[in-house]
DNA sequence: ATTTCACGAAACCATTCGGTTGCACTTGAC
DNA sequence: GTCAAGTGCAACCGAATGGTTTCGTGAAAT
């Protein structure tokens, strides 16, 4: 039942929609064209995104515009850093392997 | 059947899973001694990681030590570059309506 | 007031998921 | 060679997932 922001973008479908209304905020229909499924299975998902809080409704007469919440794609981000250390980390263990390297190389050339 | 980096990362299991093997590789076992589940549905996650690539195996004797591939990683990070892109401008346009608001603020002052 | 449109909710279905138990295989130890 | 340790795999199970179809509701249009 309870659904977090990694399960809302497991999903292919719900990625597209996400980037789909990045940039300017859609109703359900219009995001349904886009896709090869009913506009119920879209709905689903946006209610899905919904309670992760990724999306945010709002509605204006008889229409709902869904618009993204960037910051929650901001927690993936927070989550992300941790690892982003540890590869930031490698590639300087990586430049020194390969300068130790060079200079193996120029010692190897003396001989 | 087909996986993906995003569905990987989807199980909270399989999450700390990466954050446990992501300093030093560790066996089956030692993994599954951090949590209150089955060696075998250790086993199973592994497996699911392993055919994202987001681990790799490698054998000794008759261990097998999972590694984390943090490259894959750099795949989720590159996902939410377009998204960071957003985020940053956003921050930028609040910047630029708080200048204004004060610019406002300035005028009815006047009045 | 009636009809139409935009949408959500419910019921149902096939598939997948995450877990368990039991078994098979390979490797190192005796 | 025999035994134990470390591991993967298959079968099974209940719950969740993603989809469809049907129905209900509120707002706009007629």
């Amino acid at each position: 039942m309870k659904r977090d922001i990694f399960q809302a973008i497991a999903d292919p479908t719900r990625r597209a929609i996400i980037a789909l209304i990045a940039l300017q905020a859609m109703t359900p229909n219009a995001i349904a064209e886009h896709f090869d499924t009913s506009r119920q299975a879209v709905s689903k998902h946006l209610r899905i995104l919904a309670e992760c809080e990724v999306i945010k409704p709002s509605r204006e007469g008889r229409e709902i515009y869904y618009q993204l919440e960037i910051s929650k794609m901001k927690e993936i981000d927070e989550w992300l850093e941790q690892y982003r250390k540890i590869w930031e980390s490698r590639y300087e263990q990586l430049d020194t392997l390969l300068s130790e390297l060079k200079q193996q190389e120029k010692q190897e050339r003396k001989i």
